[in-house]
DNA sequence: GCCAACGTTGGC
DNA sequence: GCCAACGTTGGC
């Protein structure tokens, strides 16, 4: 079964377009137990929200997991995580926070009660809602 | 750039 | 094992 997170990243250090340039990449330096948690429980096929932190505050489109977790090799301690991620797909429409924060059916959802966490959780109804916000369908 | 949230660290 | 200090994150 398919689980669906949402990952952040601020773009001018690493953005969607730079994972459509790289084709893959490996998504290291979670130095968060609870973040790195999530990590952890990610599978091959996978699909994580690729969200834009700080500079424009929207998801931008979709990444794949393509190697499930393995020891940080950036992570000298060997206490965290790491996956490989490769893009899937660029939204149409990027979905605002706003918009978000302003949809009902994505209150619960754990990016607002854990805002600081790099990695999250998403459930299949909020992954569906968010989906067809980006397709300008009102979600 | 500021600062609130909050996880981590380290002195005791 | 407590908790103040510190560092990081990310919305604003």
């Amino acid at each position: 079964m398919t689980a669906f997170w949402l990952v952040k990243s601020e773009p001018s250090k690493y953005a969607f377009s730079d994972l459509e340039r790289d084709g893959h990449t490996t998504w290291d330096g979670v130095r968060n137990a609870q973040a790195a948690n999530y990590l952890r429980a990610m599978r091959l096929d996978d699909l994580a929200f690729y969200y834009h932190s700080r500079e424009e505050l929207a998801v931008v489109g979709v990444a794949v997991v393509t190697r499930k977790s393995f020891p940080d090799p950036t992570d000298p301690t060997g206490r965290f995580s790491a996956v490989e991620l490769s893009p899937k797909q660029r939204f149409e429409h990027p979905v605002t926070l706003g918009e978000m924060r302003a949809n009902t059916a994505l209150a619960g959802m754990v990016m607002f009660r854990q805002f600081r966490l790099s990695v999250t959780p998403v459930t299949s109804a909020e992954w569906n809602v968010i989906l067809a916000m980006s397709r300008g369908d009102g979600g």
